[in-house]
DNA sequence: CCTAAGTAGTTGCTAGTGGAAACAACAGCA
DNA sequence: TGCTGTTGTTTCCACTAGCAACTACTTAGG
């Protein structure tokens, strides 16, 4: 490969992660607005909603987010100020906690998600065809799973 | 646009922040792996690399890495004590000061980029032809160009 | 059973980050 | 000369996240 064509296409990697900070921006200004909530919650509330029972083990949790155990205890400490999450007992298992979403806290998520999908729908598809939307989406799952390889935790 | 389309296009924005999680963790290892330097420093050590005399005003620096003057005081600070760049005098103005890039400093950033560009070369280059390059190359700046007139900041 | 080793989750400590506002030094203009 | 705006630094503060120590519990081995 020529060094010029490979500067070239470096510049879409450049591009993507431009385009990822602007948006990102964005997307947290929008969701405190418009959600009252921040961003770093989102994840958290995705996980707990689309588990059976709306509810996980702190552990299964703290690995679906790919953070810590003290970084989880910490979040869910803000979730239940928020009064959007519950702990419950893990039944059979005397250590275990299970985070669960509240009534308020599946409600939250409906609207972080909706306000989450409405920024997308304006920043971002816009600008983007369906063609162009496949090739992202293709290419940048190669590249996320081949990192993920990398980095010791494939998916 | 039906639903279900607007959804399978919404994943390309999905992936895509996966992907840039996943390969700037892998990016950030590398850095400190190979240049023992943080990604952190890489847009300021870029920008100041590529002005005339590998110098700028804080302030003309600040604003090319879209970040408040304190925040780069304390950069310049770390960079400093790591001898990769030196404060100087802005000539007329008095107030001024102007970051330069050491001998060594210049050394270093002709590293960071050496092992910047390798990782993406490693990482992201083969997972895309040229011709998708292309396609995320010019969504993503206009995703980018849009976001930044959002917030107000237009390059 | 009972003990040893391991696991789940929490907490204290620490270092680092970054913004806002106060501040000192200076420029430029009346 | 004073007044106003600018430049860069500093102080203060809140927040973040990891590590290691700790508690409470389970499981395996004798």
């Amino acid at each position: 490969m020529l060094p010029r064509k490979t500067d070239e296409r470096r510049q879409a990697w450049y591009a993507a992660v431009r385009a990822h900070g602007a948006l990102t921006e964005v997307m947290e200004q929008q969701l405190e607005a418009d959600a009252g909530m921040p961003l770093g919650w989102y994840d958290v509330l995705v996980n707990l909603y689309l588990a059976p029972g709306h509810a996980l083990r702190m552990s299964e949790l703290a690995d679906a987010v790919l953070m810590s155990r003290s970084w989880l205890t910490r979040r869910i400490d803000q979730l239940e100020r928020a009064g959007l999450v519950e702990r419950c007992s893990a039944g059979d298992d005397g250590r275990g906690v299970r985070a669960r979403l509240t009534r308020e806290g599946k409600r939250a998520y409906l609207k972080l998600e909706r306000v989450h999908s409405s920024t997308i729908d304006t920043h971002f598809l816009p600008y983007a065809t369906t063609a162009e939307a496949e090739v992202i989406q293709r290419v940048m799952k190669r590249v996320a799973a081949n990192a993920r390889r990398e980095l010791g935790r494939p998916e």
